[in-house]
DNA sequence: CTTAGTTAGATGCATCGAGCATATAAGGCA
DNA sequence: TGCCTTATATGCTCGATGCATCTAACTAAG
């Protein structure tokens, strides 16, 4: 051990320290497809382009605080499926300075999505253009409710497709699925979630006999209302016994 | 946004900043056994504990330089695959002051795992024990070489419970497994790795049969050598074309 | 009241992959 | 030469999945 990192590990504060943030994805389904939540930058760096809602870590907050704060004060969301996702550390990350990053997911179901949209005039939607198939990974881009391609600040490009990256693994071994559901749900509103994320079509009976062998479904005993045909039964997510 | 938040925005450095951190969970195979290096605490806290090794992250440092250079000078590994893991940030996970860990995986052959401990008398090695089947999660606890449990530092062994609980999820849809293998290996070396991460036996013909469809493995055309009995065909890990 | 239209939900069949038992191959060694 | 051990190959069974199709339940048009 050099004399160097024998200060360092006894008093670090002696040395610069990089700056601590997190970014948050605010995945939801919108109109059947997956779409974010995105902020404009009315600031210098990265003026102009869209950024995710993301804040400094505080002395006395963990990372997951920090994720709930920035939900709950940067994007006026009360609550979601809050997990952390990667952490970037890139040195030209943020012109200003050395930031490191924690990316955390947060999931909305679709009601959730559309009230955060509502509330928050500085909330921008954007359909996420998956150009990849599967698990491959690469670029994914933002569209606006127009369809024009966004322009996104910093590397928040690269944390977007690793949050839809992680979210296509996860999403048919783990339940993550549900996060993005309201809820009750019926079968067909599942089925479209893991096609929205995955971006593919699924086959109909197979996917139902998968997820009700699962075990995670109860049945409502409800049926959606509504409909002009047939309406469908009512699950609700039971977390494995 | 708050006054105190556009000033946090615009100004970090005038709020204190919680130092950063990277850890390596450097796991190996040992004797058939999944094992990782540990170092002996000499200083309080934590004095006479067992750490991963780790260190700050500097100002000019990326994450994934900061865990190569603990590698090399802490552990003095020349190379390892690594894999950022997870980042810590529980509020009194180090008692001298606030430090966030990004947590990393350093995968070793078997004889690179062997040759550090050659090189670094201080590094520990340990045997892994899981003490939870499949990806359930739990608890995992170290045991020396002469089956002791030992104690770890800081929250080290939850960090180590999740390095294996990610190993176990990433291993039969994802290369990880190569990395604890050496350049050429036999169908049998692989096959014992996996049981060794994952903790279980597994089915001969059909472990062979799904690792030989998948397209990873070329043939090298050379046998083992040394055994007693018949010699085994020496394989190559061939990145998926 | 009847019928068409639409989607929910169920079922039968073919296929594929994995578990398992067993057979053959290839080396050392007594 | 025959025995022991492990590598490698093969056939059978079973469960999960893809696919086509059938029935159920509702609205709306006439």
């Amino acid at each position: 051990m050099t004399e160097a990192e024998f200060l360092a590990e006894y008093d670090p504060a002696a040395y610069e320290r990089p700056a601590l943030a997190v970014d948050l994805v605010l995945l939801g389904l919108r109109a059947g497809r997956l779409a974010a939540l995105l902020l404009k930058r009315d600031q210098l760096p990265h003026g102009g382009r869209w950024a995710l809602p993301g804040g400094f870590v505080g002395i006395d907050q963990t990372l997951d605080a920090a994720a709930l704060h920035v939900l709950q004060e940067k994007a006026g969301i009360a609550r979601a499926h809050l997990e952390q996702l990667y952490t970037f550390g890139a040195l030209d990350r943020d012109p200003r300075m050395r930031i490191i990053s924690v990316a955390y997911l947060a999931l909305l179901p679709e009601a959730d999505f559309a009230e955060a949209l509502e509330r928050s005039a500085a909330l921008m939607p954007v359909t996420i253009a998956v150009s990849w198939p599967g698990e491959t990974g690469g670029e994914v881009t933002a569209l606006s409710p127009k369809g024009e391609t966004l322009p996104l600040a910093f590397d928040h490009a690269a944390i977007l497709a690793m949050a839809i990256l992680r979210l296509r693994g996860k999403l048919d071994y783990s339940d993550v699925g549900f996060a993005l559901l309201p809820e009750h749900f019926t079968l067909r509103q599942l089925q479209d979630v893991h096609e929205a994320v995955l971006g593919t079509t699924l086959n109909k009976p197979a996917f139902r006999r998968r997820m009700l062998d699962r075990g995670w479904l109860a049945p409502t005993g409800l049926r959606e209302a509504g409909t002009s045909f047939r309406p469908a039964e009512l699950y609700r997510f039971q977390p494995s016994r």
